[in-house]
This record gives C-alpha cells, sequence and structure tokens, in this order.
DNA sequence: GTAAAGCAGTAACCATTGTTACCAACAGCG
DNA sequence: CGCTGTTGGTAACAATGGTTACTGCTTTAC
C-alpha cells in the first residue's frame, strides 16, 4: 500500500518548518515522530496556535481536498521530527482500477466537505474577534487583499456586513465613522479606500 | 452510473419535511427540484434558518461521513421539491473493485475532514450566542444531554471553560452565580446540578 | 416627478461585559 | 500541620457595544 502511495518521507530539526502558511501546497502531512505545533498568523503579525500534533497526527488535511492549494497555517517542529508526505491525489487516485466516473465522485465529495471546513474555520475567525475595530479591519484587509487595489466596492451592504460579523449595524456604522475620522480609511456608501494600510493592520485583532 | 448508486427518488409538497434534525441518518440528499430551507432549531424552540437550497444543490454532506449519524439540521420544502438520496456507502462504495486498503483510507479521509466540520460547526453556533448567559445555558445544556443527568461534573475549570466560550472568567463566575440566586442551577466547583431544566432552556440564545 | 421603501449615519442612553485586584477555599506536599 | 500554588468567587470601575429612534439620502416604481 505504501508504495502505491509513494509518500515523501522528511526530516525536520527543532523549529524548523514543516509547512509555511500561504505556501503552495502539494501533500498531506502526517508526523511519525516527534511533536509540532500549528500556528496561524494574522495580518497584524500575531499568532495563534491551534493545536500540537503528536506523533500519527495529519495535517493539512482540509487544504488537501478543497479548491483553496494554499496552506492554512504554519506547521513547526517542536522537536525533532520525522513526517510523511503524500499528494492528495494519492489518495484518490486510481492505482487500483476503478470507474472514473466513481473516482470523480468521490473527489468531488471530498473537495465540497473540506470546502466546508475551511468556510467555517473563517468563519470561525471573525467571530473570535472581539472588538467591532478588529472584526472591522479584518474584514477589511482581506477584502484588500482580494481585489488588489486600496480603493474598492464593499460586496456587502452595512446590513449584511453587520450579520456577516455578528454585530449590531449602528455600531458598526459608529466604529466605521471613528476610523475614517481617524484618517485610516475614507469611505461612501459601499465604495471604500484604505488610506493607511500599516494602521489597519495594527488594528487586527 | 446512477444504477450503481442505487438512489432513492422522493417527492415532497411544500412545507413538507425533507429531512428532520435529530433523525437517524441514512442518505445524503440532492435536491433536483424545487426550493427547500435548511433551519437549525436550538434547545430552547428557536429557529435559525441556515441556508437555502435550490436546484442541484446536495444537503448532508457532513453528516454523511462523519462519524455522527443523526441530522444535524431540518430541511423543509419551501414549494414542491423532488430529492434524491443516496447512502453515503454507495458513493465510497465498492461497486468497481478497488483494493479494500485504498477504500479504506478514502473513507477514512472523508471522516477526517467531515468530522473537523462538524466541529468548526458546533464553535461556530457557541461563538454566535452573544450573552454570557445564554453561552452558560448552551454549554449546560449540551453537557446535561450527554451525561445523562441532572448532576454532574463540568468537563473544564473555569478558566477552560471561560476560554473555551470565549468570555472573561470573572464574568462567567459572575453570571453563573447570579443563575444559581436565581435558583435555575446549583454548583460547587466542577459539580454542577440543573434545578430547572425548563428556565435552562429557555436562556438557550 | 413624486411617493414609497430601503439604506446609512447619528445621538443619547443603558446594559452587559471586561479589567483589575483581592480574598477564600482547597489540594498537594514536605 | 502549615506552606505553597491553584482555583474560583467577589467587587468597583471602565469600556464597549446594543437599543431605539430619528434623520436624510438613494433608488425604485408608478
Amino acid at each position: 500500500m505504501l508504495q502505491c502511495l509513494n509518500p515523501a518521507l522528511r526530516k525536520y530539526k527543532k523549529n524548523e518548518y514543516l509547512s509555511v502558511q500561504g505556501d503552495d501546497f502539494y501533500a498531506l502531512g502526517i508526523l511519525l515522530a516527534g511533536e509540532a505545533m500549528v500556528v496561524k498568523d494574522n495580518a497584524a503579525g500575531q499568532r495563534t496556535i491551534m493545536t500540537v500534533l503528536g506523533e500519527g497526527d495529519i495535517f493539512g488535511e482540509t487544504a488537501a481536498f478543497s479548491g483553496e492549494k494554499k496552506w492554512p497555517a504554519s506547521v513547526i517542529a517542536q522537536r525533532n521530527c520525522q513526517a510523511l508526505f503524500l499528494p492528495p491525489e494519492k489518495i484518490t487516485g486510481n492505482c487500483c482500477r476503478q470507474c472514473p466516473s466513481h473516482r470523480r465522485l468521490i473527489t468531488n465529495m471530498l473537495r465540497i466537505v473540506s470546502d466546508r471546513a475551511l468556510a467555517l474555520s473563517k468563519k470561525v475567525e471573525y467571530l473570535s474577534i472581539k472588538s467591532i475595530r478588529g472584526k472591522i479591519a479584518t474584514f477589511l484587509f482581506e477584502q484588500y487583499q482580494k481585489q488588489g487595489s486600496a480603493t474598492f466596492m464593499l460586496p456587502l451592504k452595512r446590513n449584511e456586513m453587520a450579520e456577516f460579523l455578528n454585530v449590531a449595524r449602528p455600531s458598526l456604522s459608529r466604529e466605521m465613522c471613528r476610523m475614517r475620522e481617524e484618517g485610516v480609511i475614507d469611505f461612501h456608501r459601499s465604495s471604500i479606500k484604505i488610506k493607511n494600510v500599516e494602521a489597519l493592520k495594527s488594528m487586527i485583532e
């Protein structure tokens, strides 16, 4: 079976990175020996520990089958580690002649469930932020990155945005206006301009 | 391919239930025609709309491959609907001779990713509750159901419980004591007794 | 063009929750 | 037994965010 999967075995010293957040994703990981930490950095550079991996634990399983082909978090060796990496195609793969449509079905299924998990994990991120300002900053910064320009249109109305961020609409308005007064952003209705990216970043979290 | 999967086709009139939250889960659904709503009821009887399904949308995909074999939400026809139901085993199934270990691998993978999605959706539920009291009530009620008795031990220390619910520890203590004063619960350290289940339920959400 | 509906900003007030700091109860240990 | 560290309750105060209600600006429909 292992031959069929053709996994890559790698060794890491303490504090080495098994994977780096944002890097291209090629292979699902299995920690064979040692201990590693899954950490997520946000835009402000703050780091959150997601989990600690022990021997036998799998990492990157959500990204493996989703549409997103970047590592959603970094994995850092806490001690010397050994890890196996296997490309997700190998798992769903047709090493043992199966009907192609069946294979397609399984792949789709995995992708659907994984995408769902990714979306939920995004939602958890937003909900875990306590201040409205932090939520706004995170939201805007993400839009800014996605749209690539400092001036863009918000994809949601205030109403919807408030619901999405789980806050009251007037509170959202109030806070956005404060941020405008402070010169961090400028906006009118749905069009928005980020005037000070660094300041915005620092408000994240 | 469809023969291989052997799906059940069912028709529903407006307002009929395609699935009922808490019922045993046997088959994954695909909405072929019509429109349906996915709703989640909480213990207090309040209903949240999760999504609206259109033609071609899949429902129950997370439960299908996870360890949990109950419907996590209800699906209600908004208009006359047609839906296809197929048992998840058929998807992962060996209709086309594949090596058993490979099949095992795929099933495990699906289960892992699905369980992850379920856990995240649970977390979202907790984080979406705004009042501390609501969080406590939800948490306690869930423990109560899981442990089956009105007197039980909390699995977390105050510290950890506060972190889990994403609130400050003193605020948690304060609120728990208020609930004790009101006669809804009684507790000492980690041992807790639910004195008024109905009152507790009504505090959920 | 005008009425009606929906959307967004504003302000005052109030409730809830976080913060900080301190204290009491308890567990483990010599 | 008393020391120490941990855990949990308490209280005062500050800050944050929700509520409500009103306003004016846009958009849509007729």
